[in-house]
DNA sequence: CGTCTATTTGAATGTACTCAAAAGCGGTGG
DNA sequence: CCACCGCTTTTGAGTACATTCAAATAGACG
């Protein structure tokens, strides 16, 4: 099994030498995911958490009117989990599955607490982790408060050029918060408003 | 000074000995934060967390239209920060300042950072205020895409109890997203509906 | 090729906002 | 202690942003 990445991914925060390397590897399962095949389901208790080493996964939250809100995007070298779930051990509150065929390295709770006692560097990589977790959350619950649909489109647009290519407008539109309707809206809008700036162009 | 509350935060995820407490301790700096005084403002570096120990702090957001959005209310026993400036060292997106007259314990970054050297354990406490963090505001995320005005609003009232008492509903409509006018309207429905009930209970 | 889903477009609707004005409330100074 | 001031809350009319529903078109996949 390789695990460059993942261990790429943990030597951005921490050193760990080949003892340690060897423990974490040996705690990790490889698990492939089918495009539309599910990781965690609602109400499943949520026992691991997921480093994607290839594809995309989406997490995402069915409303009792059964529409569904992405909660966030993971594409290669990003790490998911229903961090609620997984923490308390409540039932899942979201849904996890993969938009393309993915792998991951899934590391169980037990197994992460056991680390953290072996190797405490491992509660730092988390803490990192979780710190940056918080702040993307946070900048995204700003921007949910203070900006327009279209604002926000734009902004997605330029933070996350790599999704644009690899996910949907559907998907967009459901992590944006509006409908995939008004999503197409704001784009011929904007197609139009780029349209005219180049006629403006040819004219100068 | 009293360092009681502070330490009882701390204990509830790790076990200090004598010596790292009185380190700890070492490293905090008292405050009191007087009624609309600012602790950050936008623009500035954010070089400490804090620690409520009495009062109540509000986190908030400035848009291009001078449009506040809380970001988030901290009373007794909460830490607060500007989590993307403390971090990244970037210029604070946040203001925060006091709703009450408060006062907080203050630990710098670097200070922090010995703290993560010299005391292993701190890496684990904010490994698991960071994660509780994290819950927090995927959780409202979630909320802010799927509930309406009006669920928030309820939603609230029922998580925050204790914010009801102290923080005046103009707050409460920035934190949930909406206008004070608005939140007003959503109350006098939800009266009117009370009262609805009232009577159908006096004629059962 | 046919089927299924995603995207576009448009009309009618709804949720929440803006602006304005009045009423309520709390603090402060005389 | 009361009167006044400023801020919060309420209420209403008009408006804007985004949704719903429907139908047509375009794309993707077997």
């Amino acid at each position: 099994m390789d695990h460059s990445a993942i261990l790429k991914n943990i030597a951005k925060h921490i050193t760990l030498d080949e003892k340690e390397i060897a423990r974490f590897t040996s705690l990790l399962s490889y698990r492939e995911v089918k495009k539309k095949e599910s990781l965690l389901r609602e109400g499943e208790r949520c026992r691991n958490i997921n480093y994607v080493q290839s594809g995309v996964l989406r997490a995402y939250y069915i409303d009792k009117e059964g529409n569904e809100s992405i909660i966030m995007f993971a594409i290669n070298d990003w790490w998911v989990t229903d961090i609620y779930s997984f923490t308390t051990g409540h039932p899942a509150v979201m849904h996890i599955d993969a938009l393309e065929t993915s792998t991951v390295f899934q590391l169980p709770k037990n197994d992460l607490e056991t680390l953290f006692v072996e190797i405490p560097a491992f509660e730092r990589f988390f803490r990192i982790i979780m710190q940056n977790s918080y702040i993307r959350e946070q900048l995204r619950s700003i921007q949910n408060l203070s900006l327009s649909a279209e604002e926000r489109y734009l902004n997605f647009t330029q933070k996350y050029p790599d999704f644009m290519q690899r996910i949907s407008q559907k998907q967009i539109a459901s992590y944006l918060g509006i409908t995939p309707e008004f999503l197409s809206v704001i784009r011929s809008k904007l197609r139009k408003g780029a349209d005219r700036d180049e006629r403006a162009n040819d004219l100068s």
